[in-house]
RNA sequence: GCGAGUGUAGCUCAGUUGGUAGAGCAUCACGUUGCCAACGUGAUUGUCGACGGUUCGAGUCCGUUCACUCGCUCCA
């Protein structure tokens, strides 16, 4: 990484804690590796990604349904996932060479393969999945795991959602949830966390629609972060080359990030592995039932997996900017402003209410009430106009309107454009109409 | 996981050969102003990342540890 990018990503994190959009968990203590909390402005940006992502993916079609699951699951499920096998080996690293080996299949525990070296650190389980216990006994029968995806859950509740919905192939099921894994390495901020929010979606289909459905989706999700304002030249789609053991198709999407480019969402062709999976180990029979032409199938499996955490971490990366306005301070003509051209559906503030003096506080916050029932809102009389205006482009509110003393007569406010600073002025009784317009996609 | 670097107020940072923790910005109050970080006066803010050691005395020296950044590694 650049040095130049070093310090746009330092900046980032240093206006997320400041402004309350991401805190390091547990800070007091220290911090906690690879966890992140959510701050006031954060969170509501967190929720309003969720909620965008939910529209587009399951309110607005009527073939895809949604689903919230538990966090833990029988262990079964991912033994049939294949998590639990995978990463139950005992591993030791070499400190010669950094290379990494199964204990279980060294002829000499104590001597490297690859070099020779005796220098090899203590053998250590590996497991990505985070262990607890379900119950007051803490032993191996009571163990179980959280999940390390969201889609196992989906797999698992197929049959489920199918009757509950009367839903056939082909549709989809989505849900947005907490996964955790214990990442060896957390790493860049927010965009390698141990504990983080997936938003998945499985669409279900046969395996002759399928590379149909795949490219279908890959589509839908291209289209979703254009309509989020990001340009060709910060997002781009990687094939890839190898696939995983369940694959027949995959493919990222990433986004520049400061750190370099990183995947975004995943959009794979999971073919029958999962439903054939869960069939076996759970006994149940997942196939569907095809009355039209007469057959069962197994439902093939196409995947779109977002991480909301990078989708955030993303628009703020995408939205910061630091331009120059103009200034009162004396001796200087100019002065830099920050501002977050956040999309507006997805700003934390998506309307601020500024009284131009303190002496109209009565009216604006009436004003205040009416526009917080449609809008996200928030009041503020501290300080100048100017001061307050530069607090909002800091945090990515749209629009400021400002309740002046003509305010009283003419039943008008000053609307203030972010990214413009042009102000406009607006009845209040068409202010609603008028920013609900701006604010959609 | 390996290697290197960093850690002092909310943020950015200063802190001398070890001797009572500072600045700017931010925040808050009052006054003034009344549309782009204005001005004046005043105020608040610290486990110096943590633990231990050396010392009469540690932000400063030593050890351990935690977190962050960078480079490898890893990412089923």
């Amino acid at each position: 990484m650049s040095e130049k990018n070093t310090e746009l990503m330092d900046k980032i994190v240093s206006l997320a804690k400041r402004r309350g959009f991401i805190f390091q968990s547990s800070e007091i203590y220290g911090g906690i590796n690879g966890f992140w909390d959510y701050g006031p402005y954060g969170t509501q940006m967190k929720k309003a990604i969720e909620k965008l992502w939910w529209n587009y993916m399951v309110e607005s079609r009527t073939n895809v349904e949604g689903l919230d699951s538990t966090i833990i699951c029988h262990p079964r499920v991912w033994k049939a996932s294949g998590h639990l096998d995978q990463f139950g080996d005992l591993m030791c690293d070499c400190r010669e060479c950094k290379s990494r080996h199964r204990v279980d299949q060294m002829e000499d525990p104590t001597t490297c393969p690859n070099c020779g070296s005796k220098d090899l650190t203590e053998p250590r389980e590996f497991n990505l999945m985070m262990k607890t216990f379900v119950g007051p006994v803490f032993d191996e029968d009571h163990t179980a795991y959280l999940r390390a995806e969201t889609c196992q859950p989906i797999f698992v509740d197929f049959n489920l959602v199918r009757v509950a919905t009367r839903q056939k192939l082909p549709f989809g099921i989505a849900q947005i949830g907490k996964a955790f894994r214990n990442e060896i390495n957390p790493r860049n901020f927010t965009f390698r966390s141990r504990e983080f929010t997936q938003m998945e979606m499985e669409f279900f289909c046969t395996d002759e629609d399928a590379m149909q459905w795949y490219e279908y989706w890959r589509d839908q999700r291209l289209k979703y972060y254009e309509m989020l304002g990001f340009s060709k030249d910060v997002i781009r789609t990687y094939d890839h080359e190898k696939l995983a053991h369940y694959a027949k198709a995959a493919m990222d999407i990433e986004f520049k990030f400061p750190f370099g480019w990183g995947e975004l969402e995943g959009i794979h062709h999971r073919g029958t592995w999962d439903m054939s999976q869960h069939s076996e180990f759970s006994g149940e029979d997942m196939q569907y039932v095809d009355h039209d032409n007469k057959r069962k199938v197994m439902p093939v499996v196409i995947e779109t997996s977002v991480g909301a955490d990078r989708s955030m971490l993303a628009l703020l990366c995408n939205a910061y900017d630091e331009d120059t306005a103009e200034t009162k301070k004396e001796g200087k003509a100019e002065e830099v402003r920050i501002v977050l051209h956040l999309p507006a559906i997805i700003a934390p503030v998506q309307v601020a209410i500024l009284p131009l003096s303190k002496k109209l506080n009565e009216n604006a916050e009436k004003l205040f009430g009416d526009m917080a029932k449609y809008f996200r809102c928030e009041y503020d009389v501290t300080g100048s106009i100017g001061k307050r205006y530069r607090r909002q482009d800091e945090i990515g509110t749209p629009f400021c309107v400002t309740f002046d003393f003509d305010s009283l007569e003419d039943n008008c406010v000053t609307v203030r454009e972010r990214d413009s600073m042009s102000q406009e002025r607006v009845s209040m009784d068409q202010l609603r109409n008028y920013i609900d317009e701006k604010v959609m996609l």
